[in-house]
RNA sequence: GCGGGCGUGGCGGAACUGGUAGACGCAGCGGACUCAAAAUCCGCCGUCCUCACGGAUAUGUCGGUUCGAGUCCGACCGCCCGCACCA
């Protein structure tokens, strides 16, 4: 195995394209990454978010593998048994485009992608365990998710119920709201409709208080995920209340109506009793009142976009009815229906409280109803205290409340939810307290062709039938048509057309499928079989989980995330699995943006058309016409600002793009790809096997000796060795890869001036000098070969070491060496550093204190007068106070 | 609107729990080597004053706590991100 590729000095350069593609097939053949389960090593599993096969791969999506990468290779060389997987987020929407638009089959594209992308994936040198590759469209992998469906319908977590969805009548299809472009469809243009479908839901909100309660032990997360998790999950804590309808102003068929409040407190300023257009009781009434019906007809028109909501201005109607205020029997407060109560919230109706909340005071002021405050800000004269255009939503005292007066408002809900409890509507309670949260079940069907088959059968006698384990997969038919409008699987009458299993009558196949949430939401625990044919295997779960460190985008922080959460927690109540929390540690990273280049007639150009002139210059290669340069964006094919990592591979190497993309900026970041970078990266590279290159050269070889003693310069050097490995191993435990980079580079410095100072010397290089030119180069390289693998096997093999620095061991550090005998002081008078002062770092506070005052920086400052005080801060600092 | 984060040289950024601000890299400038260039190596590189020694000043702005603040507290300015009719 151990080549001889000693470097001549100075006129040997190390080649990336021969060496790199050696060296993957090296461990290829020896399978060095893949894992086993039963090896006794601690575990450590480490993964990034799998990528979606969508054709290929520009350097941009190769940052957080790179990341992960090296954390795999670090964790390996301490002596961990590493699990490092890939595979394929496959089902998905661009497929089903792809065959609309070229005629291309859906699983052919897919396929086609993946394999494309996994050639490039294993040229970037990540040290993955290919074996246990998955893709979610492969029916060894869903075949699974179809069982696990099934688990859930069993167990009451998986339901059928009516629901709205956004209809494309032109394309018969059902769009995401991201599909719904200013209430038309993005491909038809059609005004789109809103349409009731039967659809199947996972109930999630049965995890609700879990899932928020868990957030808090997820202490190797993001603040920032576990911020937007809370938020999404969005518990209150409110009361129930009803309101009794007036003699008189009441509909026959119900003596009161339900709201739900989180401020009962302000119960005294309620202006007006709200209900959703979706209310029953707005059905009710509508259905006899044309102009109430027209109303809601109106209310739907709006589209579901965050920008139409925002701009939607509030409008109610006045539906006549009146109900009795429940804690003054003498007041009545109307009811309307306004557009912008929620029917899935609460109870689909609301009280308007006009003085301490906006929404409330914008439909009071434009329907002149009353403004009564009855919250009063502290320190506030009541006589003076006016709402007007701004509710008042803070912190006060309760007044204009009759009983509540004068408590605060935690004590006036409390009082008031007291009060209601033992109030009678009948033989019900007046007030019911009640947590709600904002999370809702997470509907999984799609009506679209490639996704997981729903593995349940329709018969009009027995209704939904689950399909028979043994049966399963439920395949995808492949001989599906595209050429038509609307879901494909819907004519696929042969795949479709099924006896019921239960009385075997005709019965029809579900043609929704699934979700590609749903393929994600369990994929990493697949990763934990060695055999991925099998069901999924509960010890290896219960061995490789959780995830030690999952890599990945932070536009996944909330769905992705909540839902792989709550898949466990399901898969656990299923007796599934013995894990709760999935990820142990997430990282988000930055992505990698580029400049954007135009041509003279606006046309994008690839950064290989342009020539770089200088900062915001540059011209047209082909023909030296000017083109203007844009700020860094993220990497996109449309814009053109893309780098192949084929192209950075046979230019610089792929070392070289991993040791950028590493460097310099902090991971979690956006990173700028810049030419200047690169070469810097390649400088490096290079840099390494030069430093390699002298120490074999002068250094003492492999198995030499170590001497007795150490001179200055062989002992700094040594410091400094140890010095490195100790710092990147911490630096890359952190997940400080820019950090660690610039750690290298220092010892760079200092072994590159030990080289010099070596070949300084007239009568040659001394044993103890020689011994710690070996040891740098056989630390030096353990420590970059987790970012620059290759180059540290060519280096590794040159050294003169038989196995490969892959399997090697992370260098161990004599802990002599990482401490200083002596340190530094800075001295400061009064706060200002003057001076430094070099004592034994055992040195006592007094005896620094003595030595101090004996310089002359100090005497000179003190000018004979007494210190009014000294700081010793033991090994950092001594301040002066004059 | 609500919530969160961030402001450090020409640029990316470093600075452990309050203890030498600007590590390291990029760009720039000067030098060595060379017929020349590339590569490489050495030196300089926040701003202002000074030939220099040295000093002053400096982490968005203003104030506070402290022997000492980039770091902690308060107010303000600017930028970025998330959520958004959730009662």
């Amino acid at each position: 195995m151990t080549q001889d590729r000693t470097p001549e000095r100075g006129s040997d350069r190390y080649n990336a394209r021969e060496a790199e593609p050696r060296w993957q097939k090296t461990w290829a053949e020896r399978g060095i990454f893949r894992t086993r389960n039963d090896d006794p090593r601690p575990k450590f599993y480490v993964m990034e978010m799998f990528p979606y096969p969508s054709g290929r791969i520009h350097i941009g999506h190769g940052r957080n593998y790179v990341m992960g990468d090296v954390l795999a290779r670090y964790k390996r060389m301490q002596g961990f048994n590493v699990l490092h997987p890939m595979g394929w987020d496959a089902f998905g929407l661009p497929a089903e485009n792809a065959a609309i638009e070229r005629g291309i089959h859906p699983k052919s594209w897919t396929y086609d992608n993946i394999a494309a992308m996994r050639e490039q994936l294993q040229l970037l040198g990540l040290s993955l365990d290919w074996s246990r590759e998955i893709a979610t469209c492969d029916p060894s992998y869903y075949v699974e998710q179809q069982r696990i469906f099934l688990d859930f319908l069993d167990n009451g977590l998986a339901y059928r119920k009516e629901s709205e969805v956004n209809w494309d009548p032109v394309d018969h299809t059902v769009l995401a709201n991201e599909q719904v472009i200013d209430g038309r469809g993005w491909r038809s243009g059609a005004i789109v409709e809103r349409r009731k479908l039967s659809q199947w839901f996972l109930r999630i909100t049965d995890f609700a208080q879990e899932l928020l309660d868990a957030i808090d032990t997820l202490d190797r997360w993001p603040e920032k995920v576990r911020l937007m998790q809370r938020n999404w999950i969005g518990r209150s804590e409110g009361l129930e209340v009803l309101f009794e309808f007036a003699k008189g102003f009441g509909p026959e068929a119900q003596k009161a109506v339900k709201v739900y409040t989180t401020r009962p407190d302000t119960l005294f300023g309620a202006a007006f009793v709200a209900l959703s257009p979706d209310h029953p009781l707005t059905q009710a009434l509508a259905a006899k009142s044309p102009a109430l019906s027209a109303f809601v007809a109106e209310c739907k028109r709006g589209g579901t976009s965050a920008e139409a909501i925002e701009t939607q201005e509030k409008k109610g109607f006045d539906t006549g009815l009146k109900v009795v205020h429940p804690l003054d029997s003498s007041r009545t407060v109307p009811v309307y229906v306004a557009n912008f109560v929620l029917m899935d919230y609460g109870t689909g109706a609301i009280f308007g409280c006009p003085a301490h909340d906006q929404r409330d005071l914008d439909f009071a002021r434009k329907y002149h109803l009353p403004v009564v405050p009855v919250v009063l800000p502290p320190d506030t004269d009541p006589g003076a205290f006016r709402v007007e255009e701004i509710a008042y939503d803070g912190e006060g005292t309760l007044f204009n409340s009759g009983f509540l007066d004068g408590l605060t408002i935690d004590k006036a809900k409390e009082t008031v939810a007291r009060q209601l409890e033992r109030f009678r509507v009948g033989d019900v309670p007046q007030g019911v307290r009640k947590v709600n949260f904002r999370l809702r079940d997470w509907g999984i069907s799609r009506q679209r062709y490639w996704g997981c088959p729903i593995p349940i059968i329709h018969c009009d006698a027995c209704g939904p039938v689950g399909v028979p384990r043994e049966q399963l997969p439920v395949r995808l038919p492949d001989d599906v048509s595209f050429d038509k409008p609307g879901n494909p699987l819907d004519r696929a009458t042969a795949w479709r057309d099924v006896p019921c299993p239960k009385c075997g009558k005709p019965a029809r196949r579900e043609t929704d499928t699934m979700d590609t949430f749903v393929d994600s939401s369990w994929y990493y625990l697949r990763y934990a079989s060695d055999n991925v044919d099998r069901p999924l295997d509960k010890a290896a779960v219960a061995h490789w989980l959780p995830v030690d460190q999952y890599i990945g985008g932070i536009e996944h922080a909330i769905l992705h995330l909540l839902y792989s959460r709550f898949f466990t927690r399901a898969l656990k109540a299923c007796g599934r699995v013995d894990v709760s929390e999935p990820f142990a540690g997430l990282f988000t990273q930055g992505m990698i943006v580029h400049e954007t280049y135009k041509d003279q007639d606006g046309k994008w150009l690839y950064p290989e058309e342009v020539k770089l002139l200088g900062p915001g210059k540059a011209e047209k290669l082909s023909d030296g016409t000017p083109v203007t340069v844009s700020p860094p964006e993220k990497m996109s094919k449309s814009k053109r600002n893309v780098v192949a990592p084929e192209v950075v591979a046979d230019t610089y190497g792929v070392d070289c793009a991993r040791w950028f993309m590493l460097s310099d900026t902090p991971p979690e970041r956006d990173s700028e790809w810049t030419q200047a970078g690169i070469e810097g990266a390649w400088r490096f590279v290079q840099r390494v096997w030069r430093l390699v290159g002298e120490a074999i050269e002068l250094g003492a070889g492999p198995g030499a000796a170590k001497p007795e003693t150490f001179g200055a310069v062989a002992l700094g050097l040594r410091r400094a060795s140890h010095g490195l490995v100790a710092a990147v191993a911490e630096d890359i435990e952190r997940l400080r890869f820019n950090v660690g980079v610039a750690h290298v580079h220092e010892f760079a410095n200092a072994f590159g001036s030990a080289v010099a100072a070596a070949r300084a010397m007239k009568d040659g290089v001394p044993a103890d000098l020689a011994y710690a030119l070996t040891e740098a180069a056989d630390m030096l390289v353990p420590v970059v070969a987790p970012m620059t693998p290759h180059l540290a096997e060519e280096c590794w093999a040159a050294l003169g070491h038989d196995g490969l620095v892959a399997e090697a061991p992370w260098p161990a550090t004599e802990p002599d060496l990482l401490k200083q005998d002596t340190v530094t002081l800075p001295i400061q008078i009064n706060g200002k550093k003057r001076d430094d002062i070099v004592v034994p770092r055992a040195a006592t506070p007094a005896e620094v204190e003595a030595a101090v005052l004996a310089l002359e920086s100090v005497q000179r400052a003190l000018d004979g007068r007494a210190p009014k005080r000294i700081i010793v801060v033991p090994q950092r600092i001594v301040n002066v106070v004059a």
